[in-house]
DNA sequence: CTATAAAATTGATTTAAATCAAGAAAGTAT
DNA sequence: ATACTTTCTTGATTTAAATCAATTTTATAG
């Protein structure tokens, strides 16, 4: 908890007052591996920071799973688009080690947000990075190789190799596990 | 102008003086075949409606351009990650084909929010709607073969064919121009 | 600690799409 | 209409990654 209060209240300022209305909604909570904290077909009601663990983002397909994301410690997860709308989430989120959570309900979050001008800032804020976050992976898709992004994948979070299942690395690269194992032997890892 | 007060009158259902708001802050515009509207590195400060013509969206790349979206009559442009955020966009708009607009200041479209209900709704909508749709074309990337994208394009935009040269096409299903080509060919069109 | 399951590697083969190259068709401007 | 450019198509070849198949390594549960 301490990492992430920092955080906030380095990035956002937060007053006093307004630090002890986030800390009075966030709920403990904990997730084995493997457990789900957002199912498709269910809307995202809750909002989580990792305080511990790591998670993935995925779809479901009619044959295989695709795998688009990951989180850790310090990262808000979540559909922010089933958490604003309403509608059904299409991505599934799971454990992928044992996790340590702070939830927030959406009563309570979008209650913060209304009264307290930091927090409706950090939300555009998240929303923003979310929406940037999309731009860059979809080029990163359309323009760049396997190969490359499997290079820059190395580059920029090597630590992932270390902590992930290699076949979830390999789904969100868009490649099967074999080619992956391939590029690591190649690229001498 | 009148089919885009419509729709929007239809889905939001503004007030009077909402409407006359909104109609106040809208600039006719116009852009010539491959002008921009966006370049990447400027802020977007402009929204815009598309009341005739046609705009692509596209990620620059040392080598080749990436085309990620079209826009066609009565679809709101720019990026509004960047005009959220006030940072330099990462994409790029420019017009297909000649185009009417009605553009939105970002001064403007701030104030109409602040002080309008319906708008702060239609802004979140907006958010909501391009979340969404990037969730969705994030999945359709990784989890269907170039094949199935075409075909899946075939059914949902067919005209899309029609008024799009082609490899700007190819480039948003992440293709060659030639194997479009093959494509169009095989499933006889 | 062992048994079992899950994950990762390695090799051989197939396949889909890229590339290279040329020509045809369509669009635009003079 | 003619020239010129851009776009599209078609064919031959190459290449990267998928698939298929088997084995090794690693993790997990009893």
């Amino acid at each position: 908890m301490n990492q992430l209060i920092f955080n906030i209240e380095k990035t956002f300022k937060p007053s006093e007052e307004e630090l002890d209305a986030l800390k009075g909604i966030m709920i403990e909570s904990y997730l084995d591996r493997n457990e789900f904290f957002l199912k498709a077909g269910n809307v995202c009601d809750t909002l989580a920071f990792i305080t511990n663990g790591s998670m993935r983002l995925f779809y479901d397909s009619p044959d295989k799973e695709v795998c688009n994301d990951f989180f850790f410690e310090n990262s808000l997860v979540g559909s922010i688009a089933s958490f604003m709308s309403n509608m059904p989430s299409i991505i599934n989120i799971v454990a992928i080690e044992k996790c340590c959570l702070l939830t927030l309900q959406k009563n309570d979050v979008i209650e913060l947000i209304q009264y307290h001008d930091t927090f409706k800032k950090m939300a555009s804020i998240i929303i923003q990075e979310q929406l940037i976050r999309s731009e860059k992976r979809e080029a990163a898709l359309l323009r760049n190789s396997p190969e490359e992004r499997f290079k820059n994948l190395m580059e920029e979070h090597p630590k992932l190799f270390k902590r992930i299942p290699l076949h979830y690395v390999a789904s969100y690269l868009g490649i099967t596990p074999e080619t992956l194992s391939r590029y690591r032997t190649k690229f001498l890892l």
